[in-house]
Order: C-alpha cells, then structure tokens, then sequence
RNA sequence: GCGAGCGUAGCUCAGUGGUAGAGCUUCACCUUGCCAAGGUGAAUGUCGAGGGUUCGAAUCCCUUCGCUCGCUCCA
C-alpha cells in the first residue's frame, strides 16, 4: 500500500469530520467541554470497525488469546499496586516572566553551601552550565562553593531567592503543583475520602487483577494472552490536537503473557505482528515509524519499549506502544493483594511469574490517523487524462477538471461497505430490485440507499464518505441480465456481473 | 494552567454602533439512462454563553466556555 500524497490540513478534517458525521464536540450545544468527543453515525461505524478488526486479529484468528471486560472503577488499591497512585502525576511549576513551564522533578538547583541567603540557580536536569555562569555573573560567586539539590527540596519559602532556568530575576517561579491525571469519584452516594475510587486511566490493569481467574478458566499454555478493549480517562494538563489527546478515550491492550527470558524475541515479534495489522487497516508503512526507546528512557522494570507512531499532519505522534514490561505488575498485584499470581508449567511443573509484553493502541487515536490518511482531495478531467492529485488549499480545480473530495479508507475500516443505487427513481420497477438488493445486501453489511438526484452526483456523495463500492441497478438489470454495474471508489471503474455472484465479490473486497 | 489568535446558518465566510447576509449543503418537485454543483420552490441563526455601556450592540467593555498555536504531557 501506498502512502497518501495528499496532505491534508487539519480543518479541513475536522471540517468534513462534521459536516458528514464522524466527530462532533461533546456536548456541542452547551458550549463544548475540553477533551471530551462524540462519534456520529459515520465515526461510530469507523471506531467499531477498528474494534473489530483488532478484535479479530486477536481472539478469533488466533488460539492463544483470549478476552476480557473489566469494569471501569476498580477497587483503589488495584492503583496502588500499579503504581498510578503514587507516580501517575507530575509536579509542575510555571516561570511568571518566561511563561515558560517545568516539570518540578527535572528541576535541579545550584544552591551556596554556607550562606543560606544566596541566591540559587535553577536548571534543568543535565544542563548546568547556564546556571553556574549565572552563580559567577548574577551572584558574583565561586561555583564550587555551591552544591546541586533538587528542586523538590527547596522550601517554599525561598523560592523568593531562586532563580528560574530561563532568567536571571529571583522570584519568578510558581510553586509546584501536583497534576494528578487520574479522574477521582466517590463510590455510593457519600462523599467520603473512604469511598474514593478512580476511573481507570488503563484498561491493562483490570487484564493483571483479573489474571488468576483467566489462568484457571481457560488451561491456556505460556505463552498467552488477555485481550481488552474499553474505555480509560485521564486528567490531561492540556487536551491538543482534535481528538488526539482526550480526556476520555478508548483503549485496545494485550496482554501477552511470556516465559521469562524470551521477553527480547516476544517483543520483537509483536511489534511487527502490530505494524502489519496497521498495514491492513489502512496505515501504510511510509507514514509510519517505530520509536524505540533507549535504556534510560525505560522504566526501571521494563527491559525494551517500541511506539508506533504515524505522520499526523501536526506531527509524527504516537499510535501504540508496546512495552516489555517484565513480570512488574503481576507481582506488585501479588504483593500487594497478598494472593498467589503465578503460573505453573504443565509439563515440567515449574512455578513462576509470567513476564508480559504489553501492546497498547489508542483507538481513537487509530480513528484519527485512518481520517488523515483516508483524506484525499483530487482532480478529475473531464475528457481523457490522468486524475491529478489536488494542490492543498487550492480553491477549486484547473480549467478542464473538477474536484472530489475522497475517503480512502481501506474497505475493512469504511464505515458504508456498499451503497445500492438505482440509476433513476422515476421507474417503479427499477426502485424495486434495487430495494430488494439492498435488502439482501444490508444483512451482512452496512449498507447506504440512495435514488436522489444524478447518478454521478450519488458516486461523489459517497466518494466523500469512503464507501468502497457503489452497486448501480440499470434497465437491463430488469429488463435483460439481471445484472448490475459495481462502481470501486478509489479507480472510479466499472464492472459489471451477475447479482448471483455479488455476494463473493464484495466479501472478498471489504471483509478483513 | 500561562501567553497569543479566533468564535456569525450543517460547512466556508462577508458584515465594526441603526431591521442578520452570500456561496455550498439539506429537503420537495421537475429534469437526468453511469461520474456532482440544470430549473422551480422551501428550510436554517437567541451572531459561543452571561453581564455591562448605549435610545439602540454581531460590532464597544468585563467575565466565562470552547477551538487553534507555543510551553508541557501522553494510549
């Protein structure tokens, strides 16, 4: 598959994103609420598509995975066990003259050994020498008489005598504040601090709590998996890029669980196994990367970190990551629970925790990336001649062409799979076969209906949508062969054949 | 959260103190016999929301919400 050459703009998306149907703002008529989106009739058939493709992949094409539906809130401690509690939230503070904006915890500060009211110099973690030119400049002092301190460490107090990184005036820094990402809500009608629980801001989590009873239910052999799709929420500082960062967004996660010292190969693979799922779902590998992470970026348990990421049209950003991630949750659960989460070999009765590889897709981030790379805006000539790609922003088409407007989804993913077309609507006897095919057609796809106006006008209508293949009910549908004209979306050809043999056909196009 | 810009019909936009407009879209009928934008008719807005100034506010002021961009973060 070849990537799009056409790069679309981001209005222009989220424009024909409502004009037709995929994404509307939430709550739209109350003035909107940050970070939150709904999916029209289009957008819902596109995510449910996406859903099921992966679903698909994983539980029915394959053996060794099976799934699961966790609740959203789970019992508290689940996140203390994960980690969330204590770490799913960054300290931050704001320079009042820059504007500019730090994370407290990669904040380290030059602080004079004896004289407590020296100024001190803040910088960022690993670039200290803009600070210590500072002490010599500023503080007409002797670096060496100063010592490095995090910045956490720093009382409130003083932070009149600090010195932001970005600027030689004391006093401009804010003091830190704690951004917890995880949404907060009471369990029973009582606000009570005993009764606080979360959203869960991963689905992984209820796959891990839920891991004995799976072991026991389904005899499944290591290595295996526990599939899940749903919803996760989390508290973003700040929401960005349409639909792309959400407060509320649904995840797909595996987890695969491992023999522990094949965590390297089992990552490998399913990097690749999820870069070709991408390939079939309408992602081409041109627009997309892996970033692999390097050993410092990792989290202390985990041993090798991918992302997939896609060219968006505001940037290369991240579609999945797939995380090695040891046997890290398992045993925080099982420490923290206090109930045994192992795995005993069948065959040489061996007991041990499975280490897991984690592949984790944002869905509506996969939804966002197949719009982008599905929008495609075109010239057609009107006489013979090649179908030029249109120039972004042009207002309309060269003398002897004209525009459409084109939604290259891969068949699998596009929200209509066939639109039943009669050519005309003033012959009763035409509307009739084609309303019966479509009634035929409609019980194993979504399909679209449509007698009003131009044939032609009709084909665009649903070029502008995405639905692969236009079915045409002509006269000598009726009147000779019972044949009808099958219309594909992306060459604007034609083929004609038997009704008998529709079926096939189209399966063979559109079913992943 | 901070800074900058923006918010008028479903979409794209005009309107800068005096009765809210255009194009496209949508709907009906006619026309149409395979690639749209022919004809006729119709629908659509508390000008993002709230408050203030004014005889009078889409227009000026304040507040607020949302969107875009930067800092920041992530599936």
């Amino acid at each position: 598959m070849k990537a799009n050459d056409y790069h679309v703009t981001m209005d222009a998306l989220v424009s024909l994103c409502k004009r037709r149907g995929f994404i509307f703002q939430t709550s739209e008529i109350y003035g909107g609420i940050n970070g939150f989106w709904d999916y029209g009739p289009l957008g819902v058939e596109l995510k449910r598509n996406i859903k099921s493709c992966w679903w698909k992949s994983m539980t029915q094409l394959r053996e060794d995975i099976v799934g699961l539906d966790s609740s959203i809130i789970m019992h508290p401690r689940v996140w203390e066990a994960s980690g969330h509690v204590g770490n799913f939230k960054d300290p931050m503070l704001d320079c009042r003259e820059t504007k500019g904006r730090y994370r407290a915890d990669q904040i380290n500060v030059l602080k004079h050994k004896s004289d407590a009211d020296a100024l001190m110099f803040a910088f960022h973690e690993g670039a200290s020498d803009p600070a210590a030119k500072k002490v010599q400049k500023v503080a007409k002092g002797n670096v060496e008489d100063y010592e490095t301190v995090a910045l956490l460490d720093i009382p409130l107090d003083q932070y009149g005598k600090l010195i932001g990184p970005d600027t030689n005036e004391p006093g401009t820094l804010t003091e830190p504040r704690a951004f917890n990402l995880m949404f907060k809500t009471y369990v029973g009608p009582v606000e009570e601090s005993s009764n606080v629980a979360y959203l869960r801001p991963e689905t992984a989590q209820g796959i891990f709590a839920q891991f004995g009873n799976v072991c026991s239910t389904v005899r499944n052999k290591v290595p295996f998996g526990i599939a899940q799709i749903g919803k996760a929420f989390r508290n973003e500082i700040n929401p960005r890029n349409y639909t792309f960062r959400s407060r509320e967004f649904e995840q797909m996660e595996l987890e695969y669980f491992i023999k522990p010292g094949t965590d390297a190969e089992q990552h490998e693979y399913w990097v690749t196994e999820r870069l070709n799922w991408y390939e079939k779902v309408g992602l081409p590998e041109g627009r997309m990367h892996r970033d692999i992470h390097e050993d410092d970026a990792l989290a202390h348990y985990a041993s090798a970190c991918t992302d997939i990421l896609y060219d968006f049209p505001f940037g290369t950003q991240e579609l999945e990551g797939i995380a090695a991630r040891g046997n890290f949750d398992l045993t925080q659960h099982q420490n923290t629970s206090g109930k045994k989460l192992e795995y005993r070999d069948p065959e040489t009765n061996e007991t041990f925790i499975p280490h897991v590889i984690e592949p984790s897709a944002g869905v509506d981030r996969i939804a966002l990336a197949l719009l982008c790379e599905a929008y495609r805006e075109e010239w057609i000539p009107k006489g013979e001649g090649e179908v030029l790609t249109a120039e972004v922003g042009a207002k309309r088409a060269p003398e002897g062409y004209e525009a459409r407007t084109v939604m290259r989804f891969a068949p699998c993913i596009a929200p209509y799979k066939v639109a039943v077309l009669p050519l005309v609507k003033n012959n009763e006897e035409l509307v009739a076969k084609a309303r019966g095919l479509f009634d035929q057609l409609t019980r194993r796809w979504k399909c679209f209906y449509d007698q009003t106006g131009a044939i032609g006008r009709r084909y665009r209508r649903q070029d502008e949508i995405g639905t692969p293949l236009c079915v045409t009910v002509d006269f000598e549908t009726i009147e000779k062969d019972n044949c009808v004209t099958v219309r594909d979306r992306d060459s604007m050809e034609q083929v004609r054949m038997p009704i008998d043999e529709l079926e096939t056909y189209i399966s063979n196009i559109v079913d992943f």
